[in-house]
DNA sequence: ATTAGGATGGAAACCCGATCTCAAAATCTA
DNA sequence: TAGATTTTGAGATCGGGTTTCCATCCTAAT
């Protein structure tokens, strides 16, 4: 059984790693750059832009940082490895890289949730298929679609509702 | 070691069992629906929307289908489940699937080019990972990226090349 | 503190695949 | 073959996530 996956050892935060990032290219350490990395790594979540954008403050409000930047600084976290993308139905899901480990996805169609796995047996699967057609891996990606745990029994429950009623 | 996909046992032609689709719904057999069916498998390829349309003869030709009607008619095809599609890099990518069996695909960063294999190790892999999340499989979606056969020895041709001059 | 130049906010522009509109053409039925 | 109905073609339009523009603000180095 594939556990809840473990964070990978790194010897500082994102916070720092970003730091670094952006000193080594002369780049400046803003309170919307502070503010969303601290926000982002503060929870282990997939989000898009947009949904970012509902968790940060409104604007006016501290810590409001507007649409234009939140794109800017996601590229950002991107180009330092901090964030990897997901393309998913067209939207574009951000999650955390650096820190934690290469992983694939069970997709909930119901409830959209993205849940995580780690599979040794699937790296070596795709590596033996890769050499069989003299294939050079980079990566890959695995989406396994269906109904999650929750949504199944959600669904029982109201069946059985139903039933109760007859 | 995974071998060229066979097509599956089928009683009827694609463009047959489109007519059938189309009887089924009062729906007519077009000169436009009949040569769109016709061309798509004449081939075994992937393509999109647009890559269609420049394989189609153009306006004032014999042939000619306009472009509105290419997605209307892609859609059909889909929902008669002669193709399928596949999300790749924002771009719908359509192939077959009337006759042709559940596969996945080896993507090369460098000529796009889309290599089908199967594997039923896969499958039961992925069918395992799912239970151990109790989680209800309708389908999944495998990508492998990288450099394929040819890009990697023409790569290797340039470099040799240049080697040559020194 | 000053100041040069990078960064941000707000809004407009963009991108572009996909869809819609509707008059004209094609198909099927009787 | 006439009539009823579906389908097509051409162009306009859409949608919405993303990018650009630029005046203003802010940061960091001096």
């Amino acid at each position: 059984m594939s556990q809840p996956l473990n964070h990978v050892e790194v010897s500082s935060t994102p916070s720092e790693r970003f730091e670094e990032y952006l000193q080594s290219r002369g780049m400046r350490n803003t309170k919307p750059r502070k503010l969303l990395v601290e926000h982002i790594f503060s929870s282990h979540d997939h989000f898009d832009a947009d949904e970012l954008l509902d968790q940060l403050p409104r604007k006016g409000r501290e810590g409001y940082v507007s649409r234009s930047t939140v794109y800017r600084l996601l590229a950002e976290f991107v180009e330092a490895g901090l964030l990897r993308t997901i393309e998913l139905e067209g939207r574009t899901v951000y999650e955390h890289d650096y820190g934690y480990p290469q992983h694939d996805h069970l997709h909930c169609a119901t409830c959209n949730k993205l849940i995580e796995f780690q599979s040794d047996e699937l790296i070596r699967l795709r590596d033996q298929l890769a050499t069989e057609h003299r294939f050079q891996v980079k990566g890959h990606r695995l989406i396994i679609s269906g109904e999650c745990e929750e949504c199944l029994t959600a669904k029982r429950k109201r069946v059985r509702r139903k039933v109760d009623l007859i």
